[in-house]
Order: structure tokens, then C-alpha cells, then sequence
RNA sequence: GCAGGGGUGGGAGAGUGGCUAAUUCCAGCGGACUGUAAAUCCGCCGCCUUACGGCUACGCAGGUUCGAAUCCUGCCCCCUGCACCA
């Protein structure tokens, strides 16, 4: 196995713990179990509620990658007994109960996913209802029996609400229970989560102890920021990038990060190992690569590391020519056409607008093009051959309906 | 069940009889500027209509009124607390 040293500095890259003692308990434990010189068992967690993962959800994978790429095991627990069980206290925040049919589903389309990050080949899936399914209400009360209310109400995020007088279910104190079982019951070296998910690491930490085991090391990674630079990248605030969206709009959608997001960026969703973060954060700080530079870069790892070096050249190369030189793409999306038909018919037609209003809204605005030339009457018809441009970055090609 | 608080456009959140297609903010879209962005500035931002204009909209259904998101009646739903829980 590859030096200790050189293990722990790829491992702890991008961690970030609640405090420094945290941080360097964690740090001294792994480096003893790294010590022992053997094939570690890590694992981590995925709720299978969402399918459409995003680069979000990418960070933990990202992990237990690079745990893969030292040679250690990885599990990769689908959390169905809590997709099974639901949600009810948080009804409008997509935690339906799902049937084990749609769980089983999702468990699928999920795990695919995640194996553009991980290495299937190596990885073990398990589901947790495989366990936590059995258990009797005896055995639930004795996992009760080694928490108290106090711990709970510790938390920030309980402390915050039972101040304002907001409902908190029981049920969201079993959800810790439950992910510490799963520890409990795996029996892994490592668990990595989201730093949002400490405390249930760390519960998981309490059952350990309490059953005379060696506690797991924990490592936790911070939250991803969204396409905007600031927010917490998340379906709802609509600032993701999917891990099964185009290799252009990947691309692109980096390109539009910020440039604070930079190095966040590079550490938590590529492959690139810590010296070569440094090696951009170190030239960008001195000045002698510019931001555009590395995030094209960045840009292109991303995209080359879900899908493969050459679809990430032809984003890039798209990227190049479409967006930066705003020349017209050689291909682009092609919408059937018999004959003539209205500007506006054809635009709504083709999702470029939502509505009639919106063509005109549009065409007023200057953002139409027919041909390289800008349309100033929106009552304009069009046909089979031409090609329209429609704000920046958006196009259709008008070909003669083959029917 | 009791008490209180609510349901307004993608979200937040004003509005308590006409001046409201509905203040404002966020998001979104377009333009300018750029390094693609971000920031900033400008414009747009219900649907139909070349236009005039029309239609639909403030939980649902009725009603009062010349006129209602705004008042009345009934209903539905949500939130919080209390009560009940063989």
C-alpha cells in the first residue's frame, strides 16, 4: 500500500469538521488504521428518495474514490428502509413514502450514476432495510436507551427550531438511530457523509463504543455551492450541475461558477490530487494563470471524469467557438418543419419559449436571430433551411419534416 | 375535539372594496459590459391578439355590491399549542 503519508494527504483533502478537535481526532485515527497496513472498510450513505444526482451528491463518491484508488473497499449503502419509512414531518421537501418498487428503482438508476465516479468493479452495494428491517421494537428502545434528548436538542439545527417553536417529530431523532445502526451493523473503518450529517456520524461512533468496538473515523465534506457561487447546490434552488447532463452544459455550466469557486471546485469534484489543487490555487494567486484558464480546466476535468477525455475536448471545443466567439455551432438541434410555418408556432413548438408573449417579448428585445441576421417582426414566417439563434447560446436548425 | 394562526403569481411576501395583471424582493429571461461568468447597469417577466382589445387569476363554492384578492356564508386544506388516546 502507498505510504501512509502520502494516503492521509489525499484523504483528508477537502474535509471539513464542526471544530479543530474533531479535525484532528479523526486525522490521528485514520492514520493508525492506515498504519496497520491493510485494505480499509469505508462507507457512506445514499438516501435513494432523488434519482437526478448532481455534482453535489458527487463529493462523498468523489471520497470513496479515492479510498478505492489506495486499494481500500468501499460499500455503498442504499438507504432504502428509510425511503421506505418516509418522511412525514417534512412533507413537502420530497421525502415521500416510496413503494420498494420505485426504491428498488431509483436504487438502480442511483447506483448507475454513482458508478461514474466510483469504481463498480470493486464497490460493495448493500441496502440497509436488509437490517434495519428486522429489528424489533425491543431492539429499537435499547438504541434509544444511549442517547438523550439533551444530545439532540444540542444540535443547531434542533436547538433553532424548539426556540422558535417549530414541530420537531420524533421520527428526525430515529433518522439519527437508524444511520448509526447502519454503522453499528457494517462495521466499517470510515464513514464519510456532508458535514450536515455530524451528528448522525458521530452517533454512530456512540453505538460502536457502546458495543466495546473501535469507533469508525469519520470524515465529513463540506457542502457544495451551486452554479451561483453561493447557495448550496440543490434541486430547488435550481443552481445544479447533473451528473447526467451533456457534456456541453457540464461545460458550460462550469464555466459559469464564479471564479471564487475555483479551487472549492477542483478539490471536491475532480479526480486531481492535492498537489496538482495546489499547484492552480498557487499560479492563480501569483497571477500567472488566469481564471478563465483554470476554470476551462476545471471545466474540463469535470466533464472528462463523468463522461471521457474526448467528450470533454468536443464540450470544450463547442464552448470555444459557440459561446466565446459566438459563432454559429456546426450541429445543433434540429426541429422538423413541413413547409412555412409562423416564427412564433415554431419557437414555442420547440421549447424555445413558453408562449407566444415570450417570442414577442424576445424579438423585442433583440435576442432573435433567422440566419445571422436579428428578426425585428415577430410575425414572421420561417422554413425548412434556416437556422435560428435565440439569446446567447440557444439554436435550432429548421429541417423539412421527413415524413 | 378546543384555541390561535394561515392559504396571493416559480419562491418569499405586500395589499383589507375601485387608482391591482396585482407594491417589493429572489429566481428566471433578454440586452450592455466582460474573461464565459460574477459584479454592475438597462429592459422584460399571466394567456390570446399585427393592433384595438379580450380572457383567466389571489384555497374551493356561493352571496352582497355598479365594482371584491379585499365584505358575508358554507366547505376544503395547512401550521402551532392544548385536550383525547381502552
Amino acid at each position: 500500500m502507498a505510504p501512509v503519508e502520502a494516503q492521509m494527504r489525499v484523504l483528508m483533502s477537502g474535509t471539513e469538521f464542526g471544530d479543530a478537535d474533531t479535525a484532528r481526532t479523526m486525522e490521528r485515527e485514520l492514520v493508525e488504521r492506515l498504519e496497520e497496513d491493510r485494505p480499509l472498510r469505508i462507507y457512506c450513505g445514499y438516501d435513494p428518495t432523488s434519482v437526478d444526482l448532481h455534482l453535489g451528491h458527487t463529493l462523498t463518491m468523489r471520497k470513496l474514490r479515492q479510498f478505492q484508488d489506495f486499494g481500500h473497499e468501499v460499500t455503498f449503502l442504499i438507504g432504502n428502509f428509510t425511503g421506505l419509512v418516509g418522511d412525514p414531518s417534512d412533507k413537502n421537501h420530497e421525502r415521500p413514502m416510496l413503494t420498494p418498487e420505485q426504491l428498488a428503482e431509483n436504487a438502480t438508476t442511483y447506483t448507475q450514476q454513482a458508478f461514474r465516479v466510483l469504481d463498480g468493479e470493486s464497490t460493495t452495494v448493500r441496502y440497509n432495510a436488509d437490517w434495519l428491517g428486522r429489528l424489533g421494537f425491543a431492539d429499537v428502545l435499547r438504541l434509544c436507551s444511549k442517547f438523550t434528548v439533551a444530545q439532540f436538542l444540542k444540535r443547531e439545527n434542533f436547538a433553532r427550531r424548539y426556540e422558535r417553536g417549530d414541530a420537531i417529530h420524533l421520527n428526525e431523532f430515529m433518522y439519527a438511530l437508524m444511520q448509526a445502526y447502519d454503522a453499528l451493523h457494517l462495521d466499517t473503518d470510515v464513514q464519510v457523509g456532508g458535514t450536515d450529517q455530524l451528528f448522525n456520524l458521530m452517533a454512530g461512533r456512540t453505538l460502536q463504543q457502546d458495543a466495546g468496538k473501535r469507533p469508525q473515523v469519520v470524515l465529513t465534506l463540506p457542502i457544495l455551492v451551486g452554479t451561483d457561487g453561493h447557495a448550496r447546490m440543490s434541486k430547488s434552488t435550481g443552481n445544479t450541475i447533473g451528473i447526467d447532463d451533456s457534456p456541453s452544459d457540464i461545460y458550460g455550466k462550469v464555466m459559469s461558477l464564479p471564479d471564487s469557486a475555483i479551487v472549492d471546485y477542483f478539490t471536491l469534484v475532480t479526480p486531481l490530487a492535492p498537489d496538482e489543487v495546489d499547484a492552480v490555487r498557487t499560479a492563480l494567486d501569483g497571477g500567472t494563470l488566469r481564471p478563465m484558464e483554470a476554470k476551462k480546466r476545471l471545466a474540463w476535468e469535470v466533464t472528462a471524469s463523468l463522461y471521457s477525455a474526448e467528450e470533454a475536448a468536443a464540450a470544450q471545443a463547442y464552448f470555444e467557438s459557440t459561446i466565446q466567439r459566438r459563432e454559429t455551432p456546426e450541429e445543433m438541434p434540429e426541429h422538423p418543419l413541413d413547409g412555412r410555418a409562423a416564427l412564433t408556432r415554431v419557437l414555442t413548438e420547440a421549447g424555445l419559449a413558453t408562449s407566444n408573449g415570450e417570442v414577442r417579448r424576445l424579438v423585442a428585445q433583440g435576442a432573435v436571430a433567422l440566419n445571422g441576421e436579428p428578426v425585428e417582426d415577430f410575425t414572421i414566417e420561417v422554413a425548412p433551411g434556416d437556422e435560428i439563434r435565440v439569446g446567447r447560446h440557444r439554436f435550432l436548425r429548421l429541417v423539412e419534416d421527413a415524413r
